[in-house]
DNA sequence: ATTCTTACA
DNA sequence: TGTAAGTA
């Protein structure tokens, strides 16, 4: 499918699809003319790459164990380099506590919620 | 009508 | 990121 087909499908704009396959997050193939040509799977891969950059983690590390998603170029387990490794672990540790964080401030106002009145006008 | 690259605001 | 320019 070409990158307008792209932008409407996972709702990121031609520009940034672009500029996630600059990064090296994303590598369409081109059609003769020229135009990228990406396949469903790369619909996927932005599912993806939207929810690690969420998640705080930077285009380069992302880049970085694209391959190792489930859909990537590796069919075979793909050899993480010990550095890549060890960033990941570390930003596991870092949405954990994170998770935690969230987790106690909704708690906070599930607290405030559950108990509060409704002023009635 | 769409996309491409480069570049500026 | 958005957009303009000049193409293909």
């Amino acid at each position: 499918m070409l990158i307008g087909t792209m932008a409407r499908q996972t709702g990121v704009s031609a520009r940034l699809l672009r500029y996630y396959e600059e990064q090296g997050l994303l590598a369409p193939r081109r059609r003769s003319s020229g135009f990228r040509d990406y396949r469903e799977q790369d619909v996927h891969a932005v599912r993806h790459i939207r929810a690690l950059l969420a998640a705080g983690l930077s285009t380069r590390a992302i880049a970085a164990l694209m391959p190792s998603l489930p859909g990537g170029a590796g069919l075979a387990p793909v050899p993480l380099s010990a550095d890549l490794l060890a960033v990941l672990r570390r930003e596991r540790v870092r949405l954990r506590d994170a998770a935690a964080s969230l987790l106690a401030a909704c708690e906070v106002l599930d607290a405030i919620t559950a108990s509060a009145q409704v002023p009635h006008c």
